[in-house]
DNA sequence: GCCACGATTGGAACCGCTTCCACGAGGAGG
DNA sequence: CCTCCTCGTGGAAGCGGTTCCAATCGTGGC
């Protein structure tokens, strides 16, 4: 079965078809009597125009990409599902580009610059070398970063040295001194910079507070839960544990509190644990927490894109953080009484 | 910047076009010089072939659209991950497409009719109406089928009916007599019926070991961690609370377990809870689960998908359901002595 | 030395849409 | 009654590739 093409309606309804073309689009330079005649053929022919030759004709796709590594885990699914809300709305479609490899990620940013698959590229955590981001702005393809601050790009972040603060500010008031913190490998092929950042916050208000955050209490891990487990055990077996522990994401938080519980150790009451992200397990695992907006990001990311498709500019933007205490963390016993 | 055309690298190398879409494309018949000319063009112009103009040429976009209801739901996000690396190995984008309403679900199953978008479709716990399957059949769509049985299109499925009687089967052995069912609301816009299925599972093998499943004792609730945690608050505050509860996803398992904790009980001492999937947080609620393979489920569509594109014809698969035992089914106390 | 044939190559036609330009028909103004 | 617009409309020219057909050039066989 052949496909009817816009040539087809046009014979059909017994017009132009440059004709049929406004109709589609709704020019208002096509009188009613036309019009009608037109959509019947449409109709008639179980007609639906083809989205490639429009994009090719147009020079729009109406296709955004998002990239994204590792988009399994559940703080980018929730961002994602921002975005995809967005985007849907505004009918544009969302291709999904994992990016697991470091090869990866240059693919991306190179075959980018094939004007033709999408029209803008929205990244998670992820961001384009000096080069790739001129190659980029002189193919005309617009990119929000969504979690990864540039100089020049517009980004939607938080901010993560603050948010270290607020960790560790949540700690101090209930009385801990001894604190661990828990990260990713400093080294990453991705240039991700937030559990450093995370990281720096936390040692300054201790530091400030006078508590130092000791270098055998920095721990630092190929992110995951699997990883946070296996390193919280070492950690919370061993004779001087720390009464309290800084996570710099969710997922490791709960590799903690797993870590924990394989121990018999109860958490708060032997150790508080908190972490960051607010992803959904949080609330199950009953996880405190330093909240980002996540689905937000999304959101605002999406529509910041489409901004730019518009022809708008857009600023960068910071969105805020907030402790959202479950129960994970306590008094510390040793120097404030506690139930 | 205009960017370079195929008509540009002819011009640099000296050549026709035909010649530049040959080596483009690995043609043999051109000489080992030409071929070093064009490439040489195509690296001073900087070029990249148009994906759409290549798209409308030959019909292909390299394309294939997921179509998931809330993919944001961890079961889904594991099925997606098995696509997205088997499709993006075979060099296809991947066009996610959520669908939450049911004129969403409509919409895609008809634009799906437009050839140029994508050149496959592979649907999760979705399934076109007859009118619908036809229409795709005609238009060339090839479409796989994920949790979703179908007489004639290809699916990946797994006996449901089955994995109700093996949640049954072991807490029968465990000496649970009076059991619960929380499943989803019969009627649901989208004509699930795994959970349906489930259940008929569920309670057949317990009529059999002569248990009757009572009326009471199933809950049918919309879809979700938060219904299935207000459910079992009920479920469990009553004065004749079940011993056991089977879920029938994990997410609402785990709305069982929130629960229990709220109300104090022990999970398995107090009731013992079992769900369905397997997803990643059922590790570390130590969920007991009826385990299914859903990341396989994504990798194995996928590769169907692409199977039927390039002309084989695939046959339907149905994968292996086991129960896991996480602990948080335990004997029944009343009837077993033991823990 | 001539012809047939295979290896390369150039380029027109085509994929299906948008858009711009030209053109005819009325209607308004003089 | 004749211009001059405006309004609708038809259709050719792109958009940037692929592909098929015809043409050219050697080369081997006779």
């Amino acid at each position: 079965m052949r496909r009817s093409t816009i040539a087809a309606v046009a014979a059909e309804a017994g017009v132009g078809v440059g004709t049929v073309s406004r109709v589609l689009n709704g020019s208002p330079s096509v009188s009613e009597d036309t019009r009608r005649r037109v959509l019947e053929a449409i109709a008639t022919l179980d007609y639906q125009p083809s989205a490639v030759a429009r994009a090719l004709s147009t020079g729009r796709t109406h296709a955004v990409a998002v990239v994204a590594p590792f988009f399994t885990q559940p703080s980018v699914v929730e961002r994602l599902r921002g975005m995809s809300r967005t985007l849907s709305e505004s009918r544009h479609q969302l291709i999904l580009i994992d990016v697991e490899r470091p090869e990866q990620r240059r693919d991306v940013f190179r075959s980018a610059s094939v004007r033709g698959r999408y029209d803008a590229l929205l990244t998670v955590s992820l961001a384009p070398t000096e080069t790739e981001a001129r190659r980029l702005a002189a193919a005309g393809v617009p990119l929000v970063l969504i979690d990864r601050a540039h100089p020049t790009l517009p980004a939607i972040t938080v901010d993560d040295v603050a948010g270290g603060r607020l960790a560790a500010e949540h700690l101090l008031a209930l009385g801990h001194r001894d604190m661990a913190f828990l990260g990713d490998e400093a080294q990453n092929a991705f240039g991700f910079d937030s559990s450093a950042n995370r990281q720096e916050g936390f040692a300054a208000a201790l530091a400030e507070a006078g508590h130092e955050l000791r270098p055998e209490r920095v721990i630092l891990r190929r992110h995951g839960r699997e990883a946070a487990r296996a390193a919280a055990m070492e950690l919370l077996a061993s004779g001087e544990r720390p009464s309290a522990i800084f996570a710099t994401s969710d997922m490791q938080a709960i590799g903690v509190l797993e870590a924990a519980q394989e121990l018999g150790l109860r958490v708060p009451e032997d150790v508080s644990v908190i972490g960051f992200d607010d992803v959904e397990a949080a609330t199950y695992v009953r996880l405190t927490t330093v909240a980002q907006p996540l689905r937000e990001s999304g959101a605002l990311g999406a529509r910041m894109v489409l901004r730019r498709l518009a022809g708008e500019e857009v600023e960068s933007v910071q969105l805020d953080l907030q402790v959202v205490d479950r129960g994970s963390t306590a008094a510390h016993m040793g120097l404030v009484s506690g139930k």
